[in-house]
DNA sequence: CTGAAAGCGCTTACAG
DNA sequence: CTGAAAGCGCTTACAG
């Protein structure tokens, strides 16, 4: 039924190992030859088999990517979305397939290593998280990184300077006289925010400002009321922050709304400056001056590395990092 | 280097059959040979091949996945992202994988579909997309749509009730005192907005109310000005619409923006429900009523159709309807 | 209950 | 320039 290269090597009236070489280019095989087995496979529909190719050149064409959290979840970050968008270009481009780590509700993102590794479909894997995935997961397939991993000096990875991006984000507000900025959506979990804090307290530090512990709430979504709770109060007292650093623009938009309800104005009475540039972000009311971690470039470097590597897997440990850009819209007061 | 099913047999002193038919729980062999290679097999960290275990099952457990627009560009709208999570739970679960259909910059939906189905790969495909795909491009693999193909009767898809869904939203507005509802973002080219306003016309005779062409907005986003301008003229009239229906919160939500900025309030003069249920509608001021197409069902519901259709190809023709609900929240007034 | 053999569909030295 | 043969790593009738 389906067809396979024996049948293209009898229509043409040649060995199926000349039908393989001339589907491959093969220089060894005469012009003519060529075209004329190459125009009967065509005509026949002929697809050469991919698991039995594979079995024999030991590749695949296929890089596994893992997002962070349930499949599909991280996707409404808009920041995943076009990381996606950047490996998949890129990957096309190259003719390779990306292969999805999907997973049983509620597995954790290791299992999700795990599995796609298993399957031994993956030449390598991209891991959209930084944090370190254990080698013996991976089965010795190359991996390469979304963010530094704790270990940088050993890894492959593409990630932003965040600790630079952090410190870009504070001082845009000091410079427009903001004398009390606060950090919003800190979690110690993340490398990510971490290094942004970082950043943040070295631009404070450099400014001559002190590091208020308030300062910094490290809460990760506004959904919880408790937090919600002790963002209000800092907001309440009359020493309030007149800016704020967030680390997404999702939170930002939650704060307007917040300080909105208080009575407070964006930008008049309280400056925002977050992450990620989302389309959200642009549509909010003020639009959110906001810092692009350039997502899709993101995306296409690490394909890129990754391909690299599953090619020439002595390529010595490699960081990649990504420009980020502020991009300035009315969120932002000069006071 | 790798370790083979050789390897292990040697290493218990058995033949590769019985290793592969004990590792298969195959009931013709000893319990306690199967106990023992399956304790050596793992000892030595043996993963079978599977592009020879494919090879010769023909089975991969892979089904391949197609975005419509470019690859993660859908992605930004929330309905994919949950239909994803929908598809890689119930993969995660039957053990099967997805295979993303990548492209390089500005390929179509059938490329993609091609290039899928020409890697060999994938046993079925799930598009994501009501558009027909020619069966041409598909090299005999079985297909389920999201949406509704033309000639439904023969197709494999799952898909809401959009007649309904249209029906059920107008209906809401004017079970509330509307008289004047308008329809925000109808585009031909989709099948979904050309049901849903299928049923707001139907819910509009029904109520014995005249169907004006200038209350149906063709577009699809407000970015483009022409539009928004066309809109503006809308609500300027001072026989404009109180209530409109809007094919997706991220439309409500830009309609509410520029409804507030001519002086507009939403519920008070203008009542809004939209589809799409997402978390930026929730998070608007007012919180959307909208309608909950629920995607994560619909992705579950695809991926058991295509599973299902991969292992008994002679499934007839099969169309699923997920149920759709109204969620309920500020901005509708009563008149 | 277990093994030897054939085969899945391709590729690639090895001969000529 | 082209073909016959061996082999990629597994599975599965076929014997015993």
């Amino acid at each position: 039924m389906k067809i396979t290269i024996k049948d293209v090597a009898k229509a043409a009236g040649v060995s199926p190992s000349t039908v393989s070489r001339a589907l491959h280019d093969n220089p060894r095989i005469s012009e003519e030859m060529r075209k004329q087995i190459k125009k009967i496979a065509q005509e026949m529909q002929f697809h050469p088999n991919q698991m039995a190719r594979s079995l024999v050149s030991r590749r695949s064409r296929i890089i596994g990517v893992v997002f962070p959290g349930e499949v599909g979840e991280s996707m409404n970050h808009s920041f995943y979305p076009s990381v996606l968008q950047g490996l998949g270009h890129v990957a096309g481009a190259r003719r390779y397939h990306m292969l999805l780590g999907t997973g049983a509700e509620g597995d954790s993102i290791a299992e999700a290593v795990h599995q796609l590794s298993d399957s031994g479909y993956a030449e390598g894997l991209i891991v959209l998280a930084a944090e370190a995935v254990p080698a013996a997961h991976t089965a010795g397939l190359p991996v390469v990184t979304l963010g530094h991993p704790a270990n940088a000096e050993n890894g492959y990875y593409v990630d932003n300077d965040n600790v630079a991006a952090g410190q870009a984000a504070t001082r845009y507000l000091l410079e427009r006289g903001h004398k009390r900025v606060a950090l919003l959506g800190y979690d110690p979990q993340f490398m990510v925010t971490a290094d942004r804090r970082k950043g943040y307290q070295q631009a404070l530090e450099q400014a001559g400002l002190p590091c208020r512990e308030a300062d910094v709430v490290p809460i990760r979504y506004l959904e919880n009321t408790t937090d919600e709770g002790k963002l209000r109060s800092l907001f309440e007292r009359p020493d309030r922050p007149t800016g704020v650093v967030c680390m997404d623009d999702a939170q930002a938009i939650a704060l307007c709304h917040m300080l909105v309800d208080m009575g407070l104005s964006v930008p008049g009475d309280v400056s925002l400056i977050s992450f990620n540039d989302t389309p959200a972000g642009r549509l909010n009311n003020p639009p959110l001056t906001s810092i692009n971690v350039d997502p899709y470039q993101l995306g296409q470097k690490a394909m890129e590395l990754i391909i690299r590597l599953v090619k020439h897997p002595e390529t010595p440990p490699t960081g990649l990092t990504i420009p980020f850009a502020i991009m300035e819209r009315d969120s932002v007061r000069t006071l």
